[in-house]
DNA sequence: CCAATTATTCTCTAAGTGAGTATAATATAT
DNA sequence: ATATATTATACTCACTTAGAGAATAATTGG
């Protein structure tokens, strides 16, 4: 019985998650007969051991397949969680060091276009392994799926399957962890990004994906957010979250006709151009309306 | 190690859950170390033991406070799990049985108007229970969530506050299961509604929650469908489900831009009035669209 | 003072949604 | 046979929302 916790927080890196040992490993820790319950077992181990106050808890998924961990047998259950904080909330303790989530998944990064490993590395090697399918529907049923999730043949790209992309992937053995085991050479060199022990990379996956789409009808982005902060740097956020960059003034309008943000009647002085007015929080939100929502302008074209 | 099912068809009887025991219980089973997955392992225990197929599985939740089931120091880790079938795939054995999730919740129903018992139970019960709050804020505080949870005060119903609405009750000490072990005279009477054993019922609430509001943007309702259908059949199940009625025009405008299902040719006979076309679900439209949406034509106002 | 830079406001258009009305096809009653 | 009830299906309209781009404002640094 374990806890395994992916905690997110804004860096200088972009959006990052805490990491143990050589950044290849997600912290965890054994839920003990003394915690009064799974979550508040998880809070008082990850505050204890990385000094991070966690703002928001959210739980991901309980897992116990059999070959989870290779040891055959050997049956662990593991609950997943999602935690959100703020970087400077960090007494960085020990082996523990934030990294980027786009290091272990670079085909997610679409701020700035569309990575190029997508085009180049990405859509051949999946293409292969559609062709490599023995019957013909095999073959079409691949190409569909490897499009659909990424956006190949003129699709749009949506930025909530982060899920699906990695186990399509695994799928096709472009996966590091997908081919551990077996025959080095029997299997096509990995596509780049950093890996992960066991199933870490895929419990990260589905974080990515849940905060994603999270963002869109519960304002969770403050959790991540300074006390004070200007829209610009909300946006800046949500877009290092969901991987793709948003309309500004729509973005505003969104944000404010919400009532999400107040002014505090501040400003900033320290930036070129035009200084932008500070905002905080409203709070009050959470109990107005339960259901209070924060979609983002994302384009369907 | 525990695994819980809420396991969900429509019946004579409405939206209905299968029940054990005295009606009082779902169905669970442990998890054998034979099974593949968790999920494996529910699908076959339940499927085993209640001649059910199930079409739909989705995890719900994983619980493990300390004293869940009343006793010290056990510590039970329980799993559950939302699955959906239909009810024609019975096998009726033992002493299952379906029964209308509306007997255990019925301040949920609202498609014949609002249940008078919110008006003249709920809410008078509620009402006492906030104003018997020590401090002022505490009382403002109290009636503020009841007033969301529950529409009082000209708010809107809310169909997807489930949880928050058993939640409130639970706290307030009007729901059997809170006032388990203690002096019964010391509680107020609990508002109608059947009960179940340990969490059973906040489970529910959970599974209940979490298809009125999955039903809006994922296909899932097809799965408690059979096999052809008219539109009108569907709108009943939607609304059955989400517990109140839609406007019947924008309903099928909805699932028809969405090709979500097709013609079979056929027609029904048996009513009276105008035959209705039959129509079957698009299976399609999984491979096409992941996020393949229905939304309802829920009304705001 | 002008260019560059960032912030903020406004407008236009297209699509989506809630609500109501009109027409079509059947059964049953008179 | 005709009217009426009943259910099915189609159409219309007003209003809101969302995507996109343009225009204006307030700074800093030459």
């Amino acid at each position: 019985m374990d806890l395994i916790a992916v905690v997110v927080a804004m860096t200088d890196q972009g959006p990052s998650v805490l990491t143990v040992g050589q950044a290849n490993a997600l912290p965890s820790g054994p839920f003990e007969l003394g915690h009064r319950s799974l979550q508040f077992g998880l809070r008082t181990w990850v505050e204890h051991q990385t000094g991070h106050q966690l703002g928001y808890i959210e739980q991901l998924y309980t897992f116990a397949d059999r070959d989870r961990t290779g040891e055959r047998e050997q049956r662990v259950i593991s609950i997943s969680y999602l935690a959100l904080t703020r970087a400077e909330h960090a007494a960085g303790s020990g082996k523990r060091a934030w990294r980027s989530w786009y290091d272990y998944f670079p085909w997610e990064d679409h701020r700035s276009d569309i990575p190029s490993m997508v085009a180049d590395i990405v859509q051949p090697r999946l293409r292969a392994w559609a062709d490599g399918a023995g019957q013909d529907h095999m073959r079409r049923e691949r190409r569909q799926r490897a499009a659909i999730a990424f956006g190949f043949d003129g699709r749009h790209w949506n930025e909530e399957l982060v899920l699906q992309r990695y186990e399509l992937l695994y799928e096709a053995g472009l996966i590091e962890e997908a081919t551990r085991g077996s025959e080095r050479s029997a299997s096509p060199p990995p596509v780049p990004g950093a890996t992960m022990i066991a199933d870490h990379r895929r419990i990260l996956a589905t974080a990515i994906a849940r905060l994603r789409s999270k963002i869109k009808y519960r304002p969770v982005v403050f959790e991540l957010m300074p006390p004070v902060f200007t829209l610009l740097q909300l946006q800046r956020t949500v877009e290092a979250l969901s991987g793709r960059l948003v309309h500004k003034p729509n973005f505003r309008r969104l944000i404010e006709q919400q009532e999400l943000v107040e002014e505090t009647g501040e400003t900033t002085a320290d930036t070129v151009g035009r200084p932008a007015k500070l905002f905080r929080f409203r709070h009050a939100v959470l109990d107005e309306r339960v259901a209070a929502g924060t979609k983002l302008p994302l384009s369907r074209a």
